[in-house]
DNA sequence: CGAAGGTCTGAACAGTGGTTCACTTGTTGT
DNA sequence: ACAACAAGTGAACCACTGTTCAGACCTTCG
């Protein structure tokens, strides 16, 4: 044998799929699934169409790697806080949504692109599984509540469901605007409030 | 001149339009816009290709109007009832839900196809339009509950983005699964019930 | 009936975008 | 330096669909 692939080459391959992954998140974030084609995410990289090919079997594998990642680490940042964070379940669910809402309205494209953004097939079932994931944190939340008897009796999941379907709905709709500072805070009170109502914590007047 | 259209022929075309209109809301509702292509509705009319360009400018064109009738239809059945049923705010907001949901599971793969399921951007366009009316439909029963004291302070149009939101996210979701009766009806009860206490009505324990 | 002008057809066309592959370039070990 | 082989390239390929259009067929009216 006269070749075999040294560490170092390796780690390149490694870093260089891990830049065609990050910079196809930024072009979907920016322009959605729609003009995310291979053609363009290969360019955005800043390598050929077919090296994308050396990285990921289809373009849908990619896609989905790409949705993993980004609705991963969302799914994680509002599981800790509805877990780890302080206080009784109202105030750490209360706590959750707020957060859910600011970084939705920080990474406007990208959220879009999460929650609603027409996609291709594969990327519509990882949606759907999102969702879930969704569904079930909060979920878990409004199942403490209940218990501890701060919250009224309800199907958990219906609420949790319908928590996610509202929040993004009143995120994602582009009438809300870009949401400068002002407004973007009113959003987020109104959205807490509206939650906290919507779960049946009894502080929200 | 030799010929003119006569007004049975103009009745046969609307007749024919209107037939591909309808065909087309089936295969919509069936198979989803992916697999609503001009062949495929063409042949569910019973038509040829080129004929379905006589009726509408473009294949968005068609779908555009697909859209808009089966969602004008949707609007119109909620702001009656949330208008004109009788009873107080919270009563026909009550009503108005469980009509919205019933309606949606009846006709799931329409629901579907309306609020959630990928589509052209013309269609999605329109979308938006018609959760804005929804929206406003909602918002306007909200802000009599408000005016009459029997809800709470809020922003009307946060609340119903949410109810929007909320339902369709409920509905559509496959988990909910085929919803045969029993499972049916405690889902519209734990939709209304959500829905109250998250419009903030003292009723629902 | 026959001319005029419509309606209907579906194969051919064209744009798009994912995928492939013969080839060039780069890297390794002798 | 050179052989061996992997990585990188991008034009060509291919499948898929929306759209067109020349011709077939129908309807009207003198």
């Amino acid at each position: 044998m006269a070749y075999r692939k040294t560490p170092a080459v390796q780690s390149r391959l490694d870093a260089a799929r891990e830049h065609l992954v990050e910079q196809a998140t930024s072009v979907v974030a920016e322009s959605g699934w729609a003009n995310a084609s291979v053609t363009a995410v290969a360019a955005a990289a800043g390598m050929s169409v077919g090296s994308v090919y050396q990285h990921f079997s289809s373009k849908g594998a990619l896609a989905v790697e790409v949705f993993r990642r980004a609705s991963g680490r969302e799914v994680e940042v509002l599981a800790e806080v509805l877990k780890d964070a302080g206080g009784d379940p109202v105030e750490r669910l209360a706590h959750g949504v707020r957060v859910f809402a600011r970084r939705a309205m920080e990474r406007r494209g990208l959220a879009h692109a999460l929650l609603a953004a027409p996609a291709e097939q594969a990327v519509a079932r990882e949606r759907l599984e999102f969702r879930r994931r969704y569904r079930d944190v909060f979920a878990e939340v409004i199942r403490e509540g209940i218990a501890d008897g701060r919250l009224p009796p309800q199907d958990p999941d219906v609420t949790a469901a319908a928590l996610t379907g509202a929040i993004g709905e009143v995120l994602v709709d582009p009438l809300s605007g870009p949401a400068d500072g002002d407004a973007a805070e009113h959003l987020v009170a109104e959205l807490v409030a509206m939650s906290l109502r919507c779960a049946g914590a009894r502080t929200a007047g």
